[in-house]
DNA sequence: TTAGGGTTAG
């Protein structure tokens, strides 16, 4: 007895690209009966030419005549046909017909059962999959090595557990397609250590088999074991530098990301759009703006497509760069946008204080339909935040609540704390940061404190950190900022006891850091240190500028920098 | 006369 039940004319596509005006007629018996159809010239077509028909069809269209023609010439139950006949219909994105010809045909075979498993899988429906392949265990069809690479594609690390003990049952345990889907499944459960143990088990590895492990190490933060991994790896494609330069964009080290790219380029290996999408991640995080515009061009030079994603990297990078005229233009030529597009343009205007920009942009969006985020209001309360504009905050908070159903979430928290700190309304914004349903982070206390010292409420910040310490929350940064409210307050006792309550619980202050691009070299300084070549200019230069400042009637706001626990000499 | 594995933006 079959489980899946014969369903009737599917009606929901995966995609909604070539999906037909009318609803489908299946399973269709006269689609092109009468018309010069490609399947209808022979009443005696061989299977083979079937095949091959199947093979070459590339519509809905053509593939519901082909369907139509095995119908009349009883070759719909036919293996080999079936199976080619569903693989088309999911390849051009029909899954709804992929299904209903699964459960019009009697006895899958095990090529059948492969095939919509792997449909399922390839669509992210990894669910699904698994639930095909309970029941096609309990039809009594045997899985082989196919049918376990394609059921491992996505499935949750408990899942993956359970058919990795299933393939080992079965005998596919050291299949290498089943092994790199089991170090992948591993991988994504964040289980770094079976995923490696299985990556060891196999006696040979494939070019996708270390790739996979790649992507682990790199997904994971474990970038120098993957670096290791990628240089002993011969014959590396452009997939394997597309990992490792996104996972040093993804961690932090956009240098050594931009830094892999130029030795990409000098190995004469073409960079896809992947790589540019990582590669401007990195220029966004340095704020490279001229490396930007040197992969801009090379995008537009090289033959990549300007799609959604390569455009919204763009925006992002422009914006993070500070050049809002250039991302508006990228933006404005972007197709078919979509709302993360929308959302980095906004968030562009935002940070930069373009508040009426912000707005106007979100009202078009809303304008055409497109529902906005939780991201595109962190954007537009940060617009609101930067412009001191509380009673527009308040009504867009309630707006995402109330009209959108969005949680706020501790960044809209966030927002609306630093929005009211900044307006000097400090008890509404604790109150705000009491009655929250869910856990505050240090961020968001962090930004409260701040509030504290801009307004010099010394008591409102002793009682914060009181509440901080005592739930064991507090970081660096909370004696930072305490002991600037007590400096701003000229408590000198204050910033004496908080000093000797840091080292006394060996709390260290995180070194600050900035990046300044100079002729295509980005310099990056660490506070407190002089290790870079050129200090002494760097420092004669500041002490010019200084100078001019001087001159110029400028006297520098020491009150913070001389009571900060170390001076960044670089950063103000 | 059938098939499977690796990289995307806020």
């Amino acid at each position: 007895m079959r489980l899946t039940t014969l369903s009737a004319a599917p009606s929901s596509p995966v995609t909604t690209r070539n999906r037909p005006s009318q609803s489908p007629q299946f399973p269709p018996s006269s689609v092109g009966a009468r018309s010069k159809s490609v399947a209808s010239t022979s009443h005696f077509l061989q299977p083979e030419r079937f095949a091959s028909l199947i093979d070459k069809s590339k519509s809905i269209k053509q593939l519901l005549q082909i369907h139509a023609a095995l119908v009349r010439h009883g070759l719909d139950q036919h293996p080999v046909l079936t199976f080619k006949l569903q693989r088309s219909y999911s390849s051009i994105g029909r899954l709804d017909y992929s299904v209903a010809l699964f459960n019009l045909t009697d006895n899958p075979d095990v090529y059948l059962w492969t095939a919509i498993i792997h449909s399922h899988a390839q669509y992210g429906l990894s669910e699904k999959s698994l639930i095909y392949y309970t029941q096609m265990l309990t039809q009594g069809v045997q899985p082989n090595a196919f049918t376990f690479s394609s059921v491992l594609k996505g499935c949750s690390l408990e899942d993956g557990r359970a058919l990795h003990s299933h393939a080992i049952k079965l005998g596919f345990g050291s299949d290498m397609y089943v092994t790199t889907g089991l170090v992948d499944a591993y991988a994504r459960g964040g289980v770094i250590i079976s995923a490696k143990q299985m990556f060891d088990t196999m006696p040979e590895k494939s070019l996708i088999s270390l790739t996979t492990m790649l992507t682990c190490y790199a997904k994971h933060g474990k970038l120098q074991e993957a670096r290791l991994l990628f240089d002993e790896m011969q014959d590396k494609d452009v997939i394997c530098w597309n990992v490792m330069i996104d996972g040093y964009a993804q961690h932090g080290l956009p240098n050594q990301s931009l830094s892999l790219f130029r030795q990409l380029l000098a190995a004469k290996i073409k960079p896809t759009e992947f790589t540019v999408l990582s590669v401007l991640s990195s220029c966004a995080q340095l704020g490279a703006v001229d490396s930007g515009r040197w992969v801009h061009s090379y995008i537009e030079n090289n033959g990549i497509q300007i799609n959604v994603q390569v455009g919204t990297s763009l925006v992002d990078m422009y914006c993070k760069c500070g050049s809002l005229e250039d991302a508006r233009k990228v933006f404005d030529q972007i197709n078919d946008k979509d709302v993360v597009a929308w959302n980095s343009m906004i968030m562009g205007y935002a940070i930069h204080g373009f508040s009426e920009e912000a707005f106007q942009l979100f009202n078009t969006m809303s304008n055409i339909g497109l529902q906005p985020t939780d991201i595109t209001f962190i954007a537009i309360l940060a617009a609101c935040g930067h412009s001191g504009l509380v009673s527009e905050g308040w009504r867009f908070f309630n707006l995402m609540i109330d009209r959108y159903n969005i949680e706020p979430k501790v960044e809209h928290f966030g927002c609306m704390v630093n929005l009211l700190g900044r307006a000097g309304r400090l008890k509404e914004a604790y109150d705000l940061v009491r009655s929250m349903k869910i856990e505050p982070d240090p961020v968001l206390w962090g930004t409260l404190l701040w509030a504290c010292r801009l307004h010099n409420n010394v008591i409102l910040g002793e009682e914060i950190v009181q509440f901080l310490v005592s739930h064991n929350l507090a970081s660096s940064g909370t004696y930072i900022l305490l002991s600037n409210i007590y400096a701003s307050a000229g408590n000198w006792d204050g910033v004496a006891r908080v000093r000797s309550l840091m080292k006394d619980s060996g709390v260290e202050k995180e070194p600050g850091r900035s990046f300044i691009e100079v002729n295509n070299k980005v310099h990056e300084f660490v506070a407190g240190s002089l290790r870079h070549p050129k200090r002494k200019e760097i420092y004669l230069m500041l002490e010019e500028i200084n100078s001019l400042l001087r001159a110029n009637g400028y006297t520098s706001q020491t009150q913070m920098v001389l009571h900060d626990l170390e001076y960044d000499w670089i950063g103000f």
